[in-house]
DNA sequence: TTGTAGGCGTTATCAG
DNA sequence: CTGATAACGCCTACAA
């Protein structure tokens, strides 16, 4: 069922019912009420394909992520979705890219299937990532550390979130901080190893190498430093573990070793995910509003799409919150 | 740039460009080779729109999900993505769709820009959903219930894994079993709840309203129905929380009041999610091959799409296995 | 206020 | 083997 068989059965031709579809133009309400309900009783849908070749939009946009995990992933889809539906723009989504050739491959079949795109690729260098994007199609750049480069871009504030745990974790009397790191070549993890030195440094506290344990953000990463870091002597009195699912892991670790938590070791995690104040003891974390990331986003993407002009691109920085519970040790662990 | 550019570039028609590029039709190799070039040079890339106007397919999937939590959303996301791109496929994703208008608009916007949907709704009536489906998009119902329906649909064996574990609970000695049921009026919650029960009459073990508690999936209602469970006199031996995100809560409301776990009462879950294993103890569960259900489910869907007649709607449930971890009490918690 | 007709970029059916 | 040309379904000047 077309537009004509909407048009024949109402006795109009085809160009008044597309007025009357998308308002546009002058109508007579009588023929604009006769075509709705004509239009309604014959089920008839517009023909997406055939409306986006002459509009030149799909009203559609493409979003391209790493291998990422359970609770990350949701929230980041979640608010893209809603913000995008409540701009009727609908979400193409394709994950699981790991490098930057399977970044352009999933660029390119996107090409012509999208009005923009919503990238983020914590593990690849961005400059590398803003040549493959095509010219004409806007984007915005998650979690990619590019701030220098001229393209759009929202990043979380590692730094500032992983600093302001360590912060916390000194001001509370340790004095031996450890970290257990995220994947190598991760710019979030790298950013808040960043944080975490920083932090160190500015407090005047002791440093090692020895105290910086490889992770890649998983259970059993976690796990595993924490164990190494249990038998070292003297051994950390504090550790900082870049993301909650491995400060999960090292508590189960420390448990299973007999090193108590936090009078031995006080621990914090980062991403405060739902399950950090479950655990025993409930785990001190950094807060991260991963919705709103989404919605961002999608606002600045849309911006984008509809000034097609010389928008300056713009970097923005999503704060993060210290979420104080009791595996940090602080005195009053509130529990919220 | 359009196949016309490449045409007059390379010195031939549009129809010998088309040949070329979909290898359909004689072309001379020296004619092939020069267009090839081309194309490639001029970067061309085809209209999506304008092929998919005159072919009638979009090589694209609808995916229909309810609001659902971390672990369980990524993972059938992966599966579909995954399976899809294998087969030259895109995904057009929309989430959080609680009830039926919200679900049936979903699918109105859809049409048209998807050869097949993949619906997830464990909160509604199966029928009322495959009234909404338009009889020409082929559709595959996901956790749905739908075995009786005239749809495609796939399933988990929630049934059989509940009565798994709470069979297990029972062999362990454990006389007094109760549940923490999920969300009201979700399917995989009520046929996890009639899996608990049919295991407890099958045992000729003790049954009670008291027992069957009320839980809607999220940590905090499995927190608070294990402290109300924790004051009941005589209080249950064992728990089957009806997912892992409820028996963490439990696992630190018990805490929070001073029941051990296992010895006071021993915990079983569902999902088996990472985390799982890190629990303290480490959580018995019932695994759930999510990325699998994504695969199926895309398989079953192209099948349909591939061959339009009348093929016969299938039914499919997908086994769960039993992990053994040592919240239940189980003598040798295997640790995997 | 309404209708006619051209064209969006492809593919497919014909002749040559 | 290759080239015109007619759809595909819709939007939008331009006319009436």
């Amino acid at each position: 069922v077309t537009i004509r068989d909407v048009a024949r059965e109402a006795g109009v031709s085809v160009a008044t019912v597309s007025r009357v579809l998308n308002d546009s133009g002058p109508v007579s309400e009588e023929v604009r009420l006769r075509i709705r309900e004509v239009a309604a009783r014959l089920h008839y849908v517009p023909n997406e394909a055939a409306r986006s070749l002459i509009s030149n939009k799909t009203d559609t946009i493409g979003v391209l992520l790493p291998d990422l995990y359970g609770e990350f992933f949701s929230e980041v889809i979640r608010g893209l979705d809603q913000a995008a539906r409540r701009s009727g723009y609908h979400l193409l989504v394709s994950s699981s890219h790991n490098d930057l050739a399977e970044i352009a491959a999933a660029v390119r079949v996107m090409q012509g299937r999208v009005d923009g795109l919503v990238v983020m690729s914590p593990h690849l260098e961005p400059c590398a990532l803003a040549t493959q994007l095509p010219r004409s199609l806007p984007a915005v750049l998650l979690n990619c550390a590019a701030s220098g480069e001229a393209v759009d871009s929202i990043d979380l504030d590692n730094f500032g979130g992983a600093y302001a745990m360590v912060r916390h974790l000194l001001a509370l009397g340790r004095r031996r901080v450890a970290i257990i790191t995220g994947a190598a070549r991760n710019h979030d993890a790298a950013e808040r190893l960043r944080g975490y030195r920083a932090a160190l440094r500015d407090a005047g506290a002791e440093m090692s190498e020895r105290w910086e344990l490889a992770g890649d953000f998983s259970e059993s990463a976690g796990y595993d430093a924490a164990r190494r870091l249990a038998g070292m002597r003297p051994r950390p009195d504090a550790l900082f573990a870049s993301n909650d699912s491995m400060a999960i892991g090292a508590l189960s670790a420390f448990r299973d070793v007999g090193v108590r938590v936090p009078e031995d070791v006080a621990v914090g995690g980062f991403d405060d995910i739902p399950l950090a104040r479950y655990m025993s003891p409930p785990l001190s974390s950094v807060r991260v509003a991963m919705g709103d990331l989404g919605d961002r986003a999608i606002q600045r993407l849309l911006h984008a799409v509809r000034t097609r002009s010389q928008w300056a691109p713009q970097h923005e920085v999503l704060p993060t919150t210290l979420v104080v519970r009791s595996s940090c040790g602080a005195p009053t662990g509130r529990s919220e």
